[in-house]
DNA sequence: CCCGATTACCTCGCTCAGCGAGATAATCGA
DNA sequence: TCGATTATCTCGCTGAGCGAGGTAATCGGG
């Protein structure tokens, strides 16, 4: 029970410090999660499309283009047309935003490693099963634990 | 290293079910937050002020002021005037919003708790360990990541 | 090959969360 | 008692994100 609540503590945590780098950096937090997304898809070898990046952050496509514009202002990535199919618009990003994503991570993930260091493999598979289903168990609480039954969803 | 990007997936996923929670009930994610921060405090037998839980989540006073009234208007807490310094706004939760509380906590918490029955003693250790380990990681690293390093405001 | 449907993005107007500055009220210290 | 400090609130403003609707490109049936 008590590392349900630590769990909630570092991701707490763990927000504040992204809000706090952001704002730092004059972004809003929505920005930076745009580039963790964006350096994410290019990590995975992935053209991140405009809405494809809004549906990933919760935004609809006014709040996208607003979002897009900013980040391109700040030259932090590039609208590129997609030459296959021209209604699309490819995010590129900028060295600037990777430099940014190792700046904010780089000492996380440095002290993280350190920690992991002294875990055995038993260890990190406990860590690894606990993170997994954690995530697992966070896809789709939300449906089933609605506090407001009677009030109509899907307002759109 | 893949546990690194792990735990940033859990915790991003964690963020969009309480976003989505939250705007399912007619809240923003500040909202959740700060109720989270209440129960937190009353789970703990703390009194929690305007000013305080405005801290906590990183809003000035007249953010917190808008924050408290639109949780107020909702019905979720009442403002109870200090009789020892009645300068003081204590924040009392009502039972309105312990309920949204477990309706968004409580099949994450369940479903954590039926992962955690499969763990042996020395596999939560670790998960503790590890957990712990990354919420001190996260205190201040973006403070070394930055050129500019924030000024000391003794969060009491 | 054309035309309606669909897709992907953008523009416009608006709401409201949060900020900065400053006011107000209560408490504390000399 | 009076100024300094603390805790909160008020006012005016900026701007992130939403809903509605527009535009350009692609797709699919006749």
């Amino acid at each position: 029970m008590d590392l349900v609540h630590l769990l909630r503590e570092v991701t707490l945590r763990l927000d504040l410090a992204g809000a706090e780098f952001a704002a730092r950096n004059g972004l809003h937090p929505t920005d930076l999660r745009a580039l963790i997304a964006l350096l994410d898809a290019a990590r995975a070898g992935e053209e991140l499309t405009a809405g494809r990046l809004g549906g990933r952050l919760g935004l609809n496509s006014a709040g996208t283009t607003a979002l897009v514009d900013r980040l391109e202002r700040l030259g932090h990535l590039r609208r590129v047309r997609d030459t296959r199919d021209r209604r699309r618009v490819l995010l590129a990003v900028d060295e600037r935003a990777v430099a940014l994503g190792q700046a904010f991570f780089g000492p996380l993930i440095a002290r993280t490693l350190t920690l992991l260091d002294t875990f055995g493999p038993g260890e990190r598979d406990a860590v690894r099963r606990f993170l997994t289903g954690v995530r697992d168990a966070a896809q789709a609480p939300a449906e089933a634990a609605t506090g407001t039954p009677a009030e109509a969803d899907t307002p759109s």
